[in-house]
RNA sequence: GCGCCAGUAGCUCAGCUGGAUAGAGCACCGGACUUCUAAUCCGACGGUCGCAGGUUCGAAUCCUGCCUGGCGCGCCA
């Protein structure tokens, strides 16, 4: 019995308890949820419903606990139930029940874990969006492992989800980095506002490479322009594929301006009366909509700001047919959020479609110390250089297992560490260590065989590590709805802690020339169970599930 | 000044969107290798959940105020 059925048991068994003790049936949810209780003695499950609805029904929390646990004892694979404290509903499964959540586990394979709660979004999730102007760095690196993870959680929970990169090769700071080249190449230094570092130098020369008469022709800035964006962009692009993050659309600013959409989106806002003329320049009232101040979208000068490119933007994914569109920002970028919730607003959107996500910052950390970065001085640390210092799988797994709210202090020596220190391994090992069960299983000839008899896994870590698995398909739900896949990585940890203690303690293979035994038979669907689900929260998280290591 | 985020064990962080005695890893101390890979496990130590109020059967979690730290407040992109 997983879980969710419980939840549902206990919500039918509280309906009837309310028909036949004549209570208001209004005062119940639509749905409910049982917890693990972190004490033992509490039973497997717990439930808090008869505490949640008692003072709305008007009736006795303990006595209405005592009528729903009398209808739940009744039920097949209900040991045992109890009521405790000022309500709570403990439940004890029949060892049969929770243990044959192994062997749907096993069937079901990488689509376990699968759900249904964003059944029918249709998403735009747009993160990094960097423009060309330089490698990805720190902080674009968590959200390319953060909103890829992410991407990944929600269509593992139903959702019809893009991943979308948008990107500007036409702005200013683009011919920052135009000129930055173009001095470089010259021997020069680079300007007061241009771009400092290596990969400056490393562009600058590729682009002479390319075009070796590219000083002596007509406009040499547009030609390190034109090839630098290029190199630039297919340098990010190639570090985004290696990192292991894909993404379905990169949306260049440029094709909001050639298809006049900017004017149209003036155009919308214009007629739904939130646009005014002042000071020469054409506003849009974002302050009506909660913003701190107006916006300009078109200059003085006549020309477009770059905010008139998010309204348009934002009304092209609309347009696109999403009905969800989340966007991904560096916390240094979050004075962004009231005017980007306004243009929602002003076109008339509901609160929610919109959703902006804040990531703090990501330190590095090295022998304790702050890895000092400045764009200046060229030493802004990549997602190249992280990747390189700790690899893919370590770099990935570090930045999503924390809460986007917290700042990262990313500390280079205990990511490199082989070692259980470092979670990744704990983790990985942990399902290596399955496939090495697995892997001796096979050779010594010893067989799972079609079915088991789930009754006989009744030892303290098995039965923790079956309500582990069985909480992976919330755990991914609960990530999908609230945007955290650091959920799925500390989930990860918590099962391969039970997988662990398991094998420590309970023999699965014959020792010696002993025959199989029935329990052995049980604890093998149960070792392949949990490979098939630390496989599939790595895999979740973009992260290799080595068989060997 | 205004806004966003954070403050939980010595350190790094969880805490299942209000539940039972607040957890994990690291560090430190003490144990378990004749192994299904010890990249593991077990035990011990360690807390005024920033502070003060409030909401209720019940608060680390929700509300208000304050303190501290990070980030941000352009007709820049």
């Amino acid at each position: 019995m997983t879980p969710e059925t419980l939840a549902e048991k206990v919500l039918s068994a509280t309906r009837a308890a309310f028909a036949d003790l004549g209570l208001d049936a209004t005062a119940l949810p639509a749905e409910t949820a049982v917890e693990r209780p972190r004490n033992p003695e509490h039973g497997d499950y717990a439930s808090t419903i008869a505490l949640q609805v008692a003072k709305k029904a008007g009736t006795n929390p303990r006595a209405l606990a005592q009528e729903i646990a009398a209808r739940l004892a009744e039920l097949d694979g209900v040991a045992k139930t109890d009521i405790a404290g000022p309500g709570f509903l403990n439940i004890t499964l029949d060892a049969a029940a929770s243990g044959g959540i192994a062997g749907q586990i096993v069937i079901a394979g990488t689509a376990y874990g699968y759900n249904e709660s964003m059944k029918g979004a249709h998403v735009n999730l747009e993160f990094v969006s960097a423009n060309p102007t330089g490698p990805v760095h720190a902080g674009g690196t968590r959200w390319a492992a953060v909103g890829d993870a992410l991407a990944r959680v929600m269509r593992a929970s139903g959702a019809k989800v893009t991943s979308e990169y948008y990107f500007n090769d036409a702005g200013s700071q683009i011919d920052r980095f135009a000129n930055s080249l173009l001095a470089r190449a010259k021997g020069e230094p680079v300007p007061e506002d241009g771009y400092g570092g290596a990969y400056v130098d490393e562009i600058a020369t590729e682009v002479l490479n390319r075009h070796p008469d590219a000083l002596e022709s007509e406009n040499p800035r547009e030609v390190f322009r034109v090839a630098g964006v290029e190199l630039m962009f297919n340098e990010i692009k190639t570090t985004l594929a290696d990192f292991g993050t894909h993404f379905d659309v990169y949306f260049n600013e440029k094709e909001l301006h050639d298809q006049g959409e900017l004017d149209a989106a003036l155009e919308r806002l214009s007629k739904l009366g939130h646009v005014f003329e002042a000071e020469g320049a054409t506003w849009l009232r974002t302050t009506e909509f909660g913003d701190d101040k107006d916006r300009v979208l078109k200059k003085s000068d006549g020309s477009w700001t770059y905010f008139a490119a998010d309204c348009a933007y934002y009304l092209n994914k609309r347009e696109r047919g999403f009905g969800k569109l989340v966007l991904m920002l560096g916390a240094d970028h979050h004075g962004y959020v009231g005017r980007m919730q306004a243009i929602s607003r002003a076109f008339g959107d509901e609160p929610g479609t919109l959703e902006i996500l804040i990531g703090q910052m990501v330190n590095l950390l090295q022998e304790g110390r702050p890895v000092r970065m400045s764009k200046r001085m060229g030493t802004v640390v990549t997602l190249e250089d992280v990747v390189e210092a700790i690899g893919v799988d370590a770099t990935r797994y570090a930045l999503t297992r924390y809460s986007a709210d917290s700042p990262i202090d990313l500390d280079i020596d205990l990511w490199t560490k082989h070692g259980n220190e470092n979670p990744v391994y704990y983790v990985q090992y942990a399902h290596s260590r399955t496939h090495g069960v697995l892997r001796n299983a096979a050779e010594r000839g010893v067989a799972k065989g079609d079915g088991y008899d789930a009754s006989l896994l009744t030892h303290p870590r098995e039965s923790d590590l079956l309500k582990a698995l069985a909480e992976f398909p919330a755990t991914v739900a609960t990530a999908a709805e609230l945007r955290e896949p650091h959920r799925v990585a500390r989930y990860a940890e918590e099962l391969a802690g039970a997988y662990h203690r398991f094998q420590h303690d309970c023999r699965v293979l014959p020792v010696g020339d002993e025959p199989q035994t029935p329990t052995g038979r049980a604890r093998l669907w149960l070792v392949d169970a949990t490979r098939v689900v630390l496989a599939n929260a790595l895999d979740l998280l973009g992260v290799s599930a080595p068989e060997r290591m």
